[in-house]
DNA sequence: GAAAGTGTATTATGGAGATTAGTACACTTT
DNA sequence: AAAGTGTACTAATCTCCATAATACACTTTC
């Protein structure tokens, strides 16, 4: 249930949780009304900041991923209304056209990067939207 | 042949040229040995330290995009090694895999995405691999 | 050879963001 | 009442980004 941090990485603590939590969503290991670690719980079992585990969520809250309750705690939301950010498409494409250009120096062709998306697709275990 | 920077986005000045330089090799815009701007000449025309400017170019040297000449400039390479970084996979997966959990919020199907993937090739003009 | 133009190296400085630390508050459950 | 929840606030530290100013080694041009 607990998420893994990568210091190698250079992404903020915060958004590694961000990440997770909305990678855990899609995959289908974090179902509507299941809840997350409390803050304290978290952040002691990570060794990190209470405040940080606080960003994350607040965060993961405003994209309407999760719900937070008042002294009782944080859970992922019921119908996670999926077209809230207007922003998702440019950032879709965007992440699209990275994967495009290092699919280019990578010497791959572009029926190789289909199928790359394919096996992510795979990775996904089908939790997702099918087909 | 200039670049712009964006200033609403969080990506660092240097990391914005070494994109915009690699995805216009991508396209076709940019050919081997064409020659690019000086470090001087690029950071007065936009207006950013020659710091930043030579920041981007040596790391855009260290993956195998240009090559520099002492004395005489800084020009697109080659035979872009293509496979010279070996991370590049792991890369163009981490991508896609941002792309997908973005997918999945936004309520697309994974048809679509392959889809919106052809249309971020087609903009890429035809310029790199076909097929 | 001198001048102008190239990339590079160095040191110092300021600013923004991430993270930590500590404390306090409001709420809910038991 | 006690324990557990999310939240708010301030302060300090650290790292990275970017700037500034200067100097060096090299190449081309005149």
């Amino acid at each position: 249930m607990f998420f893994h941090i990568d210091t190698k990485s250079n992404a903020p603590l915060y958004e590694q949780i961000i990440q997770q939590v909305k990678e855990m969503c899609a995959k289908g290991l974090l179902i509507p009304d299941e809840r997350l670690p409390s803050v304290r719980e978290l952040s002691s079992h990570m060794v990190i900041n209470p405040n940080t585990v606080s960003k994350a969520y607040q965060e993961l809250e405003r994209q309407g991923i999760i719900v937070t309750v008042r002294g009782r705690g944080t859970f992922i939301s019921k119908e996670t209304d999926r077209t809230i950010d207007p922003g998702r498409l440019k950032a879709i494409r965007e992440f699209l056209k990275e994967a495009v250009i290092e699919n280019y120096y990578a010497g791959y062709s572009k029926k190789e990067l289909i199928e790359l998306l394919e096996e992510v697709y795979e990775e996904m275990e089908g939790k997702t939207d099918e087909n």
